[in-house]
RNA sequence: UGGGGCGUAGCCAAGUGGUAAGGCAGCGGAUUUUGAUUCCGCCAUUCCCUGGUUCGAAUCCAGGCGCCCCAG
């Protein structure tokens, strides 16, 4: 009842066409799949029933009495065939080389594409053209692939979710991962509410991140294989709960693996570029959108140096970000850095690189999705030694994370560059390789370096651990 | 209007007779599923103006113009 009352609360925008229409020719590794369903788009929940080729229900009885109770390759119980799991397509080649994979393996794959923001509105009157691209996109590889595939209209959840929070965020003088609301708030919340109201027990994306059943039950979360495309950074507000029922097929393949696949599958976004920037900045300027939320916010201010000696003049905080060097329009001998942003008094305050070096980082919402005994060695006042991101791109490196009176807390024993309040700090277990997510939390405050002693020697670099 | 100093790209600045370093800023690109950083490339046919000396002048000479300092 209330799930049937959350589905039509979904705008459904299209559907699955059949697969075999302009001439689509099953690809290799196909063969063994059940011939297309049809989904009745008008009420697809209520009624759904897969209905079975004659082929596949042969398929189903030499299967019979095999592996009744042992794990398919997602960890679950039953026959893949059995098991109905909701892709999240994106339009782009990850995501469609995961619903590739899962339909190859026999999984009874649901396509889900949610249409987030409008190109041709956000641009007004121009990029008409490209507003649907990935939808399209999506469309044609469920297509290809032959499973069914819903467009869901989630534009003004989005937009409260993520936009507006990542207005806010600018606004306040911070600098936020709108990737990170987006999986969160989004992705493993309200799309999986609503696989899970179309009947999958699980669902996958396309993320480059590991997830593995624990001995113990449970998952834990690891970095991807290829270390260059982990997107951990991504996900550390991934609950356990989440974790459960979520799978990610890509985390142990590479890049230039997915693509092969894409290739041999067929798939018309084979050779798609890679996304990159803001998706919802269709412009590439995300001040445009913030400007435009938030045009309060874009009020002019001073640059003043470390001493408070106003430089020069900035046409809105919202246009820097902590360690940013270019666009503050300033000639002195040196280059100069965005050391902080005072959203009160809209002063940005620049300094020498060295002036960028922070030591200890202060947390927002948590997440702890590791072993429970660090969190309660942390909430007995225990320090742990953990490894930490504190952005995508930057292997994870030694730190302590400790409990103390206003939260978290993350020393960083070498200390990084410019740390900026509102990115994530994201924990694991190792400095490289595989290793597995502990969590992580919003950066809250990161202290400069000069302020704090030498903490190098305390902590001696540690040995690779897996 | 006595003395001294200085005028080289948007800013700072090297270069004192041989055919315009460098830094900063800016612009463009690469990298990047956030913002940055980083890296690579571009950026003065011309040295305040005018005339002169010289094979050759940003560099020497003369005269202007402008700015700064000291003295009045």
């Amino acid at each position: 009842m209330q799930a049937a009352r959350q589905w039509k609360s979904l705008k459904t925008k299209g559907f699955w066409l059949p697969a075999g229409i302009a001439g689509n020719r099953n690809p290799a590794g196909f063969a063994a799949l059940a011939g297309p369903e049809r989904l009745d788009c008008a009420d697809p929940l209520p009624t759904y029933k897969k209905r079975k080729s004659p082929r596949a229900k042969e398929q189903e009885r030499a299967a019979q009495g095999l592996a009744s109770v042992m794990l398919n390759s997602l960890d679950i119980e039953g026959r893949p065939q059995d098991t109905r799991v909701v892709v999240a397509m994106s339009g782009g080649v990850d995501s469609s080389v995961t619903a590739a994979l899962l339909a190859a393996e026999g999984y009874d794959v649901v396509g889900v594409t949610l249409q987030l923001y409008d190109h041709g509105a956000a641009t007004h009157r121009k990029g008409a053209c490209c507003a649907g691209r990935d939808i399209h996109d999506a469309r044609a590889v469920a297509e290809r692939i032959g499973i069914p595939h819903y467009v869901l209209d989630y534009e003004s959840r989005f937009k409260e979710a993520v936009i507006d929070r990542f207005a806010e965020s600018y606004a306040s003088g911070e600098t936020p991962v709108p990737c990170i609301d987006c999986n969160q708030a989004i992705k493993f919340n309200d799309l999986l509410k609503t696989a899970r109201d179309l009947g999958a027990r699980i669902m996958a994306t396309g993320h480059y991140v590991a997830s593995r059943a624990l001995a113990s039950g449970g998952r834990a979360l690891y970095r991807a294989r290829e270390e260059d495309r982990d997107q951990s950074y991504f996900l550390f507000a991934t609950t356990r709960e989440q974790l459960d029922v979520l799978r990610f097929p890509l985390g142990d393949r590479t890049k230039a693996e997915t693509r092969e696949l894409a290739r041999r599958f067929g798939l018309p976004v084979a050779d798609k570029h890679d996304s990159q920037d803001i998706c919802f900045v269709p412009s590439g300027r995300y001040t445009d959108i913030v400007e435009r939320l938030k045009p309060e916010a874009a009020g002019e201010g001073d640059i003043v140096d470390l001493s408070g000696k106003v430089l020069g003049r900035h046409h809105g905080i919202i246009h820097f970000t902590v360690g940013q060097r270019r666009g503050l329009g300033i000639a002195t001998g040196a280059p100069l850095y965005v050391v902080r942003l005072d959203a009160e008094s809209r002063r940005v305050i620049v300094g020498p690189r060295e002036a960028l070096q922070t030591r200890r980082i202060d947390l927002r919402d948590v997440n702890f999705i590791g072993d429970r005994a660090m969190e309660e060695a942390l909430a007995a006042g225990e320090r742990q030694d953990v490894f930490v991101k504190v952005r995508s791109t930057r292997a994870p490196q030694a730190a302590w994370l400790s409990l103390g009176p206003d939260g978290f807390e993350v020393e960083l024993i070498a200390g990084e560059d410019g740390v900026s309040p509102g990115q994530a700090c994201v924990f694991y277990d190792g400095p490289a390789g595989q290793a597995r997510v502990l969590g992580g939390g919003i950066i809250r405050n990161a202290v400069p370096m000069h302020a704090m002693p030498d903490l190098r020697a305390a902590r001696a670099p540690v040995a690779a651990q897996g």
